[in-house]
DNA sequence: AGTATGACTCATT
DNA sequence: AAATGAGCCATAC
């Protein structure tokens, strides 16, 4: 019997919801790009803290369509998640495969593969 | 119910 | 620039 997950958020209990929009901003992060945990807890209005946006990751696993969680990484470039893949290098060949640069557990010129939600979004505007 | 623990971040030192 | 403390908030025990 699996127990069904309640997230509060701002306060309010929003079921699967909030996993929902971490979810469909992490699947907005192009190939290539990274995004971090803080950026996407800071678009979705920052009362849920970045812990939490990590937690989610945990459970993007096992979701349809699949999340990218490989393209979310601390707000240094470090790839502080990789011990939750399926084994502690596949988060980094992932990144590899999609050409980007990872020595030392830190996205090479993170700062230019940075995607923001906040300013990349509103751009589109 | 209280404490400890994070896929975190920011301010301070 | 690197280390430390505090804030964060759901989970695990």
């Amino acid at each position: 019997m699996s127990k069904l997950p309640v997230y509060t958020f701002r306060d309010k209990n929003f079921s699967e919801s909030f996993f929902e929009l971490v979810f469909a901003v992490v699947r907005l992060v192009p190939y290539g790009r990274v995004s971090t945990y803080g950026a996407i807890a800071k678009y979705l209005g920052t009362g849920s803290s970045a812990r939490m946006v990590g937690w989610a990751m945990n459970a993007s696993h096992i979701v349809e369509p699949p999340v990218p969680a490989h393209r979310i990484v601390n707000r240094q470039g470090l790839l502080s998640g990789k011990m939750h893949f399926e084994t502690p290098t596949r988060m980094e060949e992932l990144l590899q495969s999609e050409g980007i640069e990872v020595k030392d557990n830190q996205v090479v010129r993170f700062k230019e593969l940075f995607w923001d939600p906040q300013t990349e979004i509103d751009k589109l505007l």
